[in-house]
DNA sequence: GTTGATTTGTTCGACATCGTACTAAATAGT
DNA sequence: ACTATTTAGTACGATGTCGAACAAATCAAC
């Protein structure tokens, strides 16, 4: 009986991986946005998230290669950030065609309220894994992640 | 100094992980997709894929929930692979309320195919981890889906 | 300096995703 | 049997995503 219903093997184990991993970010991206008020969508949180994390100031297109996401999505998620009030768009005093993205406080306090309201959600499914494979799995996946990358041409 | 930084502890190394396989899903989303034909979409092959790996004859809803997305976004991706040629939706013998997806000989072609042509781009990234890594990590990634999903509500 | 190429960001159009409201069929309660 | 509830699927509208085309600023080459 040919192996008509199995991937060849190294193959076949990527699918597998690359199929965990879009399920768990389609539960992860739809339990956070429950969360999140009215119009709030996952990028929205993440954006901030990064510039908190990173620093403040950064471009557009410095925003969008951290993510992998085409400029014109950074857009219109920045759009809807500076609608908010979440951000400000300041024009680079060191070059006219970009931007710097800058948090404003009420920016900074829906981060600190969003988290807090998070948490909950993760202490639940916390017990699933220990931290110590957590970690692990973040540098494991960290290493996947620059792999894809700097392969991408 | 007061930490703003940073999330605390646990939640924040669960943002990490996510954000992680945030990226990682995009990255591989953007390679597939990037590979299959014209208009067809990733859900396009991981449904047919999954009628292959599991078995045929599945009901729409039976595949909304395997993936997790709302049974009108199953709607719009079967009524592609009909369109396609790709599926048969038969009603269902027994409920005629619901219906049953079938594979035809063009839609497992058309897996054949694909998986031939994502083989190379598998190939390039496949030295950034080893294969029993891989394996670790999808077990891993297992158990936290299956957390989160027994999770919700 | 002037011209052509590159970079940054936006607008626009096509399409995927998904919540709401609906129809039809099945099931439960009486 | 009859009605109410539940379940499967769809139509529709709102919004997110992203490729193509564009405008403005910068850079490179001469």
């Amino acid at each position: 009986m040919p192996d008509t219903n199995t991937v060849p093997n190294l193959t076949g184990l990527y699918f597998e991986l690359f199929n965990e991993i879009g399920i768990i970010n389609q539960l992860s991206r739809t339990s956070f946005e429950a969360r999140l008020p009215d119009g709030m969508v996952l990028p929205h949180f993440t954006v901030i998230n990064h510039l908190i994390r990173v620093q403040d100031g950064q471009t557009p297109l410095q925003l969008a290669r951290a993510f992998q996401v085409p400029k014109t999505s950074m857009t219109h998620t920045l759009a809807g950030l500076e609608k908010r009030g979440f951000v400000d768009m300041r024009s680079n005093p060191d070059d006219a065609r970009s931007k710097q993205v800058w948090l404003t406080a009420a920016g900074r306090k829906f981060r600190q309220e969003a988290i807090a309201s998070l948490s909950p959600d993760v202490a639940e499914i916390s017990d699933a894994l220990s931290v110590e494979e957590v970690t692990a799995a973040i540098s494991l996946l960290v290493r996947l992640r620059k792999r894809m990358d700097s392969a991408r041409d």
